[in-house]
DNA sequence: TCAAAAGTGTTCCACTTACACCCATGT
DNA sequence: ACATGGGTGTAAGTGGAACACTTTTGA
């Protein structure tokens, strides 16, 4: 948004030195029963050693969108996956003076689709979120935020669809929900819940996944952001 | 946020420019019955003489909430309601070509309490939300997403507090729910609910409004954001 | 006494919750 | 045959939605 009025009161900063525009990417996933987020190793003052949500300037005449579609990409390889804007913070930079604004974004992204860039500085790695290294630049307070929206987004949409291959059982779901969540779930009322929300498709298809009866897999109808 | 991966990829940008970083700040109110949001009138390019959401440049060291909460004072004189952080939109105004983007805040305020500025140019006035002029720089857009979003809070949350009075009955803050949400709601199932919320506190004062039987007024226990 | 808004209960339905056993398979 | 996870139904409780009449006041 450009020309404003330019002030309405007294207060008129004779100079404004523009501040900058990142933006970040809260990427996620649920491996093995664990909830975790990949983070990169800063190799740079602020915070160098410690570690942070992944993010990058904001280029001339590119969407906030397409620079959060565009640094997921980067980071994982992985592109059509379920994306968000979750909240700007101004604040996180304590250090520099001239203001610093970014605008957080939030992928959830099945684990086995990610490849992980090679690079000898800026490291990413996935962590536990219940089990995180020392954040950079006030992260903390954005995880929770990201964690929040994320139980509160698996309630009433089908984003669990962005964190699963296309084919899974219903077991796999549920466990995917209980990591995400901090909760063991009851099994028949999370089946019936899911199979009445008309958000999946039953396939033809099992799995046999060990010395037991083998599990009927499922498909996503949507492989978009659909609410319930 | 400052310093990040320059860029993980061939694509690295020889100079940014920095984008423009604007606050801007939906005020919003019920009076006799009509959902209203305040406008200001461009008085400059782009979009001068089209009717826009107030903002301005967010201030050197300034944190959002800050920006949001001055220019909501500049505004209306109005401190203490329900402001919050809609959205961030990085493509509102399509004319300038190094980028701009706007955190836009929103506040639900007591439309008695407001003291509109006076001005000769980028005058103010309310609208009604079925009824809006032209708007500047894609602001329907703005204006889409913080219905929706202030549809949501009345909901779950004492949101309500900030449109209000301190006293009113129950009538009153049934009309204001209506306004908004755009339709009639059912007198006993609305008060059975706002009542079991616990949000509400009964007062032993009555309010004569016409010539018939005074209504009792309430007052909200918490004169700041609750869910429920 | 009348007009006008305030105030008040009950029924039905849909959804959530709690809970325990049989099924199909591999070894 | 047995160990393992897959798969299934029912009853109780809770919350939302629909619906109409009596009460209190001022004129």
């Amino acid at each position: 948004m450009a020309t404003m009025p330019n002030s309405t009161t007294a207060t008129n900063p004779p100079i404004e030195i523009p501040p900058i525009v990142a933006v970040l990417v809260g990427i996620f996933t649920v491996v093995e029963g664990e909830f975790q987020v990949l983070l990169i190793q800063r190799s740079a003052a602020p915070d160098e050693g410690k570690w942070a949500i992944p993010g990058g300037g904001l280029q001339p005449d590119e969407s906030l969108d397409h620079a959060a579609t565009r640094k997921l990409a980067e980071e994982t390889g992985v592109t059509d996956v379920f994306l968000e804007q979750l909240y700007t913070f101004g604040d996180l930079d304590d250090q520099t003076s001239r203001g610093s604004v970014a605008v957080v974004y939030f992928a959830l992204v099945d684990h086995d689709r990610v490849r992980l860039p090679e690079r000898t500085a800026w490291q990413p790695d996935w962590f536990g979120m219940g089990d995180l290294p020392v954040l950079a630049l006030h992260n903390e307070r954005v995880l929770d935020v990201a964690r929040q929206r994320i139980i509160n987004k698996l309630q009433y949409t089908n984003a669990a669809y962005s964190l699963l291959p296309a084919f899974f059982s219903l077991t796999d779901l549920q466990s995917v929900y209980e990591s995400i969540l901090g909760r063991r779930l009851d099994k028949r009322n999370f089946r019936r819940r899911m199979l009445a929300s008309d958000l999946l498709v039953e396939t033809k298809q099992t799995a046999t996944m060990g010395r037991h009866r083998p599990a009927r897999l499922y498909r996503f109808a949507a492989r978009q952001p659909v609410e319930f």
